[in-house]
DNA sequence: TCAATGTATCGACTATTGTCAATACAATCC
DNA sequence: GGATTGTATTGACAATAGTCGATACATTGA
């Protein structure tokens, strides 16, 4: 530990400022609690699926507000949609989940 | 898959509202590039822990917004800090980081 | 073709956030 | 005590984000 001096060198680079900014989009996307239950919403659905007009009412919400949640989560890499007739059925992505874990589990070090 | 009928129930409180507002402030407080690189540098830092007069450099901020995002992280249970003399030395909570990868580990189902 | 329904976009408004300069506070050193 | 240094707070400002009503687009069904 340093007690003695301080102003010891740091990594500049430990999370470049590229990765830092992907990586902060996904963890911003969950940092808003209607888009974390979104998530948890679609994760305990079944199948693990279901369309916006699901997600509305629970949430108590306009569905142009869930609308735009939702394209913060597949924006970020969260979430895809794949449009079937009249909905989009819309599911969670486990890898983006599991990077982000990776990410927390070695102390945020990344690159 | 349901394709014939939409609108099937959901949870509502696969993630109460509480549970996700403290959640939600962990990840926002994650989801800014320069507070994901303050964490990782705290990690990288010899022994873990690191001052503030540390950060400001290799950031290319100011003191006070340094100071700023260190609150957030602070208040969001991401870091905490030790004054020993003129500095405050801080250093990342591991646990708080792995009740985050918790979250991600089963979808983001919580409570 | 026309109505109905799910989704996306636009425009506007308010609230929040990131940033800095200035200042205050706290601890150390001379 | 006075100067120095690290940290926190305040005030201000521009930029961003969350929300909604209105509207447009797309698909299905009658």
């Amino acid at each position: 530990m340093s007690t003695e001096f301080c102003c010891t060198p740091l990594f500049d680079g430990v999370v470049d400022k590229a990765d830092a900014s992907d990586i902060a989009s996904a963890f911003a996307a969950l940092g808003d609690p209607v888009r974390l239950r979104i998530v948890s919403m679609l994760a305990a659905a079944p199948d693990g699926a279901a369309c916006g007009c699901d997600l509305e009412g629970p949430l108590g919400l306009s569905q142009p507000t869930v609308s735009h949640h939702i394209r913060i989560l597949r924006e970020s890499g969260l979430v895809e949609g794949t449009k079937q007739g009249r909905w989009v059925f819309y599911r969670v992505n486990p890898d983006r989940l599991e990077d982000l874990r990776g990410v927390l589990a070695t102390g945020v070090t990344v690159g």
